[in-house]
DNA sequence: ATGCCTGCTTGCAGCAGA
């Protein structure tokens, strides 16, 4: 069973890449952030038409996650939005069960400019999903926190560390609640399945940064501790980052075992 | 220190992204 990520950065005007990788790759169940879409815009239609049915999460302009599943496997249980403050507005967070898995899909808030508010709200979201993410390992059942997290966890995942002192994906406090998390026991899936790799999921649209290979590893696939026997292979689908009209990430995926 | 490039807006320049 394979499972992605993809922050399309867009999903209406990502559309025809969407689609392409959909039916280039064919994966089992695909998390999506950064819709940019309210709910109404959804491109449900043209998702159905490419072999897979949905659930999201939308707002406009910003923001804005879903899980795609192929069709045969039912998408069920869905719940919208991270617990812990209901005047947050923004939509980033998504779960379904999806054949005995709890996908747990977000788009952890960016941060920048830090420090300040955003940077703020940042660290107030990544403590409410540590909270979350520590009710669900006492589950003791399988669940897979997937995302962009906005976060680049060490220099290896960089590739000029230094370039990121002063950006909030890289301060201390960032890299500091993403080990918190995987000291609860969640298992950075693509780290361990190369511990000593430069692997990106983003390189940004300046520069040509593509081109250089000037990229960091921000999405990222978290399994729960009796999820790792199954873990079989992953990697980065990087061609999808050099086609036209494509987004700044790249997805980023795992095969487990059924 | 800033902008580079790109998508979105009841748009046409400004914001957000990272």
């Amino acid at each position: 069973m394979i499972i992605a990520s993809y922050n399309v950065n867009g999903v209406n005007g990502r559309l025809p890449v969407l689609i392409r990788w959909l039916n280039e790759t064919k994966p089992d169940v695909v998390c999506l952030q950064e819709l940019k879409a309210p709910n109404e815009k959804f491109p449900e239609q043209a998702i159905l038409d490419a072999g897979y049915h949905a659930v999201w999460h939308g707002q406009k302009s910003w923001n804005g996650v879903a899980i795609l599943a192929k069709k045969k496997y039912a998408i069920e249980a869905v719940r919208r939005g991270l617990a812990g403050n209901k005047e947050d507005e923004q939509s980033r967070y998504i779960q379904a069960m999806i054949k005995g898995i709890l996908i747990v899909c977000i788009y952890l808030p960016n941060g920048n400019p830090a420090p300040g508010p955003k940077f703020d709200y940042k660290l107030a979201w990544f403590s409410r999903l540590i909270t979350k993410a520590r009710s669900l390992i006492k589950l003791n059942s399988p669940v897979i926190i997937i995302g962009d997290f906005n976060v680049i966890p060490a220099d290896i995942d960089a590739y000029k560390p230094e370039r990121w002192v002063n950006d909030a994906v890289f301060f201390p406090e960032s890299k500091a609640a993403f080990q918190k998390l995987l000291n609860q026991g969640w298992i950075d899936s693509i780290r361990k399945l190369y511990p000593d790799t430069k692997i990106f999921t983003y390189w940004d649209y300046f520069r040509n940064a593509f081109n250089r290979d000037a990229g960091i590893r921000m999405d990222h696939i978290l399994l729960s501790p009796g999820m790792e026997k199954r873990l079989k292979k992953g990697g980065v689908h990087r061609e999808v980052r050099g086609w036209e009209k494509t987004s700044d990430h790249a997805p980023v995926w795992i095969e487990i075992a059924d």
